[in-house]
DNA sequence: CGAAGTTTTGTCAATAGTGACAGAACGGTG
DNA sequence: CACCGTTCTGTCACTATTGACAAAACTTCG
């Protein structure tokens, strides 16, 4: 189902995901996305249901298409980050590199939380976490010297970084005002919670 | 789709369930479990695909039976631990404290690591992974006085340990010789990992 | 035993998601 | 423009899941 967002290969196509894009949010925004089905969005956008699973691994995709995008610039942040710097730094900056749109954004966050089918939906955000921690630990890879006998302990660095993140987002998630500020907020202090020591002991 | 695993409610569903886990066993084993349709098993078990549906939310939540076993045991064993005991401490005793078929086990891993989707089995792993995590911040909470004001960091605590328990298991998985030593082993030495503080500075 | 209530199943009908294969469109070449 | 290789779509067929509703099996009580 998951991993493979084709990436826009030819105008064509990106004319087919524009229009299915578009198709859904309609539907969404006027029905609710559990009383949308694939086949009225494809019916909508012009194209057989088949075009749409190709473009769109499951319905839900077309609610993260802003995650996936934005962990692409994550990617690519993180790989620009001066070497020296701190990981939850690189990371905290590299976040909020990717110039989201707020209306967007808060627009669909309040759709996720209605009616929508929460199970589908922290599945898909586990999901996103685990692309995120995949990010994280090649990074960590990248910069660390002798990678190659620490694999788990990256691993486990990388999760971690990315539990903590998703944490925070979640909570952001259910809260009244979601502004981009308050999210950086959340981020910082559940990262600082880890670079500070776990309360494990 | 997850969290139903309707608790055995009479004689005779507990019996259905029996004959649906022996049913597909059989089939997994013998022509793998991709290769499945959850209707051959159902068939073979004697009653309709609805029933199947009704017993096991899918076909792969038949695969990870043991995994949710698993998790009651850890929540008792982790509510059971002494107070005073470091969260890791307690964690790397509560996985053990189920009495693992150790047969069974390596033999459904090694049906796992096969032809298997992985996708789908990565996917139910994140589940099972954030089962635990709960599991693991109920703990923190029943032992933390001013776990109110907490949410956050406990929430992350939780993440991380469940994070560091599953990326040894992951590399158990992929491993050649799968005995529980080797496991008990792997899941120390991340969390350990976490315990000496994360390489994150 | 037989009626009433509860639990479990089966049947029907949809939606979700995919693999395989053939036809349509598109871009570049001579 | 006709031809060829690549990319995108549509069609078909099938498995996975689930909600709704009715028939069957099992229990309990008189």
């Amino acid at each position: 189902m998951r991993r493979m967002a084709s990436p826009p290969q030819t105008a064509r196509s990106e004319r087919t995901r524009e229009a299915l894009r578009r198709a859904a949010m309609v539907r969404f925004l006027a029905q609710g996305v559990e009383e949308t089905s694939a086949e009225q969005i494809a019916a909508d956008a012009g194209v057989s249901l088949r075009t749409f699973y190709r473009h769109f691994g499951s319905k839900h995709d077309l609610l993260f298409a802003d995650y996936d995008a934005g962990l692409q610039w994550f990617r690519r942040a993180l790989a620009s980050r001066p070497p020296g710097e701190s990981l939850v730094d690189s990371v905290q900056a590299a976040i909020f590199a990717f110039p989201y749109d707020v209306e967007a954004v808060t627009q669909i966050a309040s759709l996720r939380s209605e009616e929508l089918d929460p199970s589908r939906i922290v599945r898909h955000m586990r999901e996103v976490q685990s692309d995120f921690a995949h990010a994280v630990r090649d990074h960590l890879q990248r910069r660390t010297s002798d990678a190659a006998e620490k694999t788990l302990p990256i691993t486990v660095t990388a999760r971690c970084v990315a539990a903590a993140v998703f944490a925070g987002m979640e909570v952001w998630m259910q809260s009244e005002e979601r502004t981009l500020a308050d999210l950086a907020e959340l981020c910082r202090t559940a990262l600082t919670s880890i670079e500070d020591g776990l309360p494990i002991h």
